[in-house]
Parts: structure tokens; sequence; C-alpha cells
RNA sequence: GCGGGUGUAGCUCAGUUGGUUAGAGCGCCAGUUUGUGGUACUGGAUGUCGUCGGUUCGAUUCCGAUCACUCGCCCCA
């Protein structure tokens, strides 16, 4: 183990991770696309009071976890530790409020100052999608279709469960709240420590604990759903029928809140069981406040972000490598080296994937062209070179022809495409 | 931030009841095969035994600290 580590909480991402991170990207990208969200990009950084005013004071995120420090002329920066903001921030900026529903899918680096563990890093990584301006649950069930449409596109391993709750508007929030408090003061000597501190902050993220005493507690408390208000349960009757209109099953789960302050109605997450303590694989919710606290003018939201590190490594299959042609230089003479590089830039001209190693005889570049699990050969030696030909040769059948060499690329093709003919009759 | 576990080759791990040359499998390199890969066989290279310090004649082994990873809590994607 080298003492030349990386940051903790940061790691590599080395090809292999690399090709199923970017299978989830382009996954996302692409399902999103089919629902009318269009790509965009905020920076990674940030003025601190982008996150800290939006976020809510009594986050964690905000109270402990943010990666803040001030620049040369000493702004207060903070690398972001969640996307939504930032896509609200430009939003704003940008004065998009006159061209609504505004829908847009990001992806990208977050950072937070947490305490590693598998499925948690400090810089991680997520995708994620806002659909703006509309106050209609029918943008909340796009958006959940969308991420339920993208989890299925990933085949994942393990089932991955969605779970809705609602929140309530904030006159349905704030009489559960205060009746929530009294309830829970009133017990408070069974509480947990850290319980107790929460009673203050956010007296909603009690009813997810996982300690025994508070759940036994909890078991008799006030829900939510006897406080809401007829908009607010409307609203979430059309939610529910609306995904069951289209087919996604959903659990509803009352204890489901949210840490972020922005929230209301609209709760959700996608969950597994595959990935220990953070099963959470991707979450969301409406957020009608946030715009107009930052500073905009009234607008409704909703969305999600999802962990890019956390759906790949629930990826059932790596995502194949490409099968690239392999050019076999075979002979000493340098004019052959110098042709075989002509050639090989001719076939990626034509599209194709080429792989040339460097050096080693003909026995040695073919292991390699195996290694690489190349699905075509191109041999070109003395004989090759004499006879302006090439020999190609199917990796996996072990079949070979020799072939003139203004036919190269047409029968390469042909050979990948599984329609040639291979013995094409000499040169 | 709190509590537990782990750290030996590129990877997965064994081992040393404190003693001089630290092992296996996989992978890697080379050869059997100077124009033909996958299989097989033969040979080879690679370790500050995570780091720093302490105890000791002697530490990879015991102790302490530290760093990283990991499990749970907190929180969250």
């Amino acid at each position: 183990m080298s003492t030349l580590q990386p940051v903790r909480g940061t790691h590599d991402l080395l090809p292999d991770e690399m090709r199923a991170f970017r299978h989830v990207v382009e996954t996302g990208r692409t399902t999103a696309s089919r629902y009318g969200f269009d790509e965009m990009a905020t920076p990674i950084f940030e003025f601190s009071g982008v996150f800290a005013r939006t976020l809510g004071d009594t986050s964690d995120i905000v109270t402990k976890e943010m990666y803040t420090f001030a620049d040369r002329k000493g702004e207060s920066i903070t690398l972001r530790p969640e996307g939504t903001a930032g896509v609200a921030r430009a939003f704003i900026s940008n004065g998009l409020g006159n061209d609504l529903p505004f829908k847009v899918f990001y992806s990208g680096p977050m950072f937070r100052y947490e305490r590693p563990q598998k499925g948690r890093q400090r810089q991680f990584h997520q995708i994620g999608v806002e659909l703006i301006g509309v106050p209609d649950p029918q943008a909340d069930v796009e958006v959940i279709a969308l991420g339920r449409h993208i989890l299925d596109s990933l085949g994942l391993k393990g089932n991955v469960t969605l779970e809705i709750n609602t929140l309530g508007d904030t006159e349905s929030r704030e009489a559960y709240r205060g009746a929530l408090v009294n309830y829970l003061s009133g017990h408070i000597g069974l509480l947990s420590a850290d319980s107790r501190d929460r009673l203050e902050r956010n007296p909603l993220r009690i009813l997810d604990s996982k300690d025994e005493g508070d759940r036994a507690v909890i078991a008799n408390a006030p829900l939510l759903g006897e406080y809401l208000n007829p908009a607010s349960r409307t609203f979430y009757d059309d939610l529910k029928n609306g995904l069951m209109d289209l087919g996604l099953d959903f659990v509803e789960n009352p204890r489901l809140v949210r840490g972020l302050d922005y929230y209301g109605h609209t709760a959700f997450e996608f969950t597994t069981d595959a990935l220990g303590a953070q099963g959470t694989v991707m979450a969301g919710g409406r957020y009608d406040g946030l715009i107009k606290t930052m500073g905009g003018g009234a607008t409704p939201g909703v969305g999600w972000a999802a962990g890019v590190e956390r759906l790949s490594m629930l990826l059932a299959e790596p995502p194949a490598t490409t099968r690239p042609v392999a050019m076999i230089p075979a002979g000493a003479d340098p004019m052959i080296k110098r042709e075989a590089m002509i050639l090989t830039e001719r076939l990626r001209r034509a599209g194709f994937a080429v792989d040339l190693g460097f050096s080693g005889n003909m026995g040695k570049r073919m292991k390699r062209a195996n290694k690489v699990s190349a699905r075509v050969a191109v041999i070109f030696g003395e004989d090759e070179r004499l006879a302006r030909a090439v020999t190609l040769r199917d990796l996996d059948s072990g079949e070979q022809a020799t072939v003139a060499l203004d036919r190269m690329e047409d029968t390469v093709r042909a050979m990948l495409a599984g329609t040639a003919e291979v013995a094409i009759g000499g040169i």
C-alpha cells in the first residue's frame, strides 16, 4: 500500500469503474431526454449563501458537512453539496421564469465532509433532474416515472422499491409539527439523546430514527396524514392515482421525511437492501418554496437526485467494452511497421476501434489481440505487403482469409456485422 | 462527530507463539512456438508486512499514536 494516498473520501475512477459509472450517467441522460429534459450544468462551487440559505440553517449539510473556504478575495465559497440549489440559482440568475416549464437533467461531482463509508464518499457524483414551474402533481408523476425508467434500464440487481410520502403544504406541516413536538415532549424521557436534540432542530426527523426507544415512542405518535388540509390531501391522492395509472408500484412510508428544509408535499425515495445502511439510491421531492426563498418569483418545482456510485455498484453486469480490431504487423522489415501504421489509421478513419501493439513478435501481438478481446485481427507481413493485401482473421472462429488492400475496410465491416463470407476467394 | 473491525506482492488472502532467506492463487513478464491468440506446461520479477514512535539484544509479529479502508450510529445520494 503506497503512502501516496488520495484525500480521504475521494478515489480514482479507473477505466473499469469509469465504464460502469459512465453507463449510469449516459442511461440517465438519454432516458431523461426522452421525457423532455435537456442537460445543463452549473458550477461546482457557488457563493456559500446559495447553499446556506436554501438548505436550511438546521440541516446537517449546512451545519457540519459543507466544504467552505475563503477565496483570495475573501469571498466565502462552497463546493456544492447537492444539485438543486445551484440549478435554482441558475434559473433565477438567467431569468428563465418566463419560459416554463423548465426541465433539466444534470450530472457531476458533489462534496460533503462526512465520514466515508461504502457508497458514501466526500466527493461523490449524482445525476439529477429538476422540473420547474408546474404546480400540478402530474409533474411529480412524470419525474418519478423517469426515475423508475432509468433504474429499470440499468437492470439493477436486488429490488429497488419506491417509497413515497407527503409532507403536506406549509400550513399542514406547521400544524403537524406543533402536534408532534407536543406529543414527543410528553415522552422526552424516553427519547435518545440524538432525538432530544432533533426535537428543536428538525422534529420530523425523529420519525426516521433507528433507535429502539425512539421507535416505541414514535409508534403512537400522531401521523402527518391526520393533519393534511384538503388541498394537501387532494394533491397526495392525485399523485398516488397518477402513479397507479402508469403502473408504478410504490409503498407509502409515513415516516419518510426530508433532511432539507425546502421540501413540501411529495417526498420519495428509491431504496435497495443491497447496500447496507446506504440503501437510498435516488431521492427527491417537491420544493415549491425554494425559488422564492432564493429571491426569485414564487415558482414550484420538483426533482430528484441519484448517487452514481451507488447505482454503479448495483449494476448487474458491467457494460461490455467495445471489441477492437487488432492490427498485427509481422516481420522485421521496417516498411511493414510503417505501412501497418498507415493501415491502422485508415481503419480508424473508417470508424473502427483499432488496437496496434507497439512491440513484440507476431505471437506476442496475437496474445495481446486476445487480451484486448479483439474480434478481428488484421495481419500484415511480408507476403501481404508484396501482394498489396491483408490477412483478416476472425478471432472467435479462427477462420481467416487474405483480401486485397482496397477491400480491407468493407471486409472488416462485414466480419464485425457477422455477414462475412470468410472464404472470400484469395487475393 | 461517536463506537467496533481491518491494514502482508498489482488483486484476493495465508503466515510469523518476537529471531536472520515472508508465502499461495490470480494477474504480469519470458520460454516451449524467429507468420498465428485463447488451453497446457516450464521458468521469472515484484513487498519500506499502512506510517511514525515505544518496549526489546532483536519487531512485520507486542504496545501507543496516526493515516486509510470497512461495519453500525448520525446524516444522506
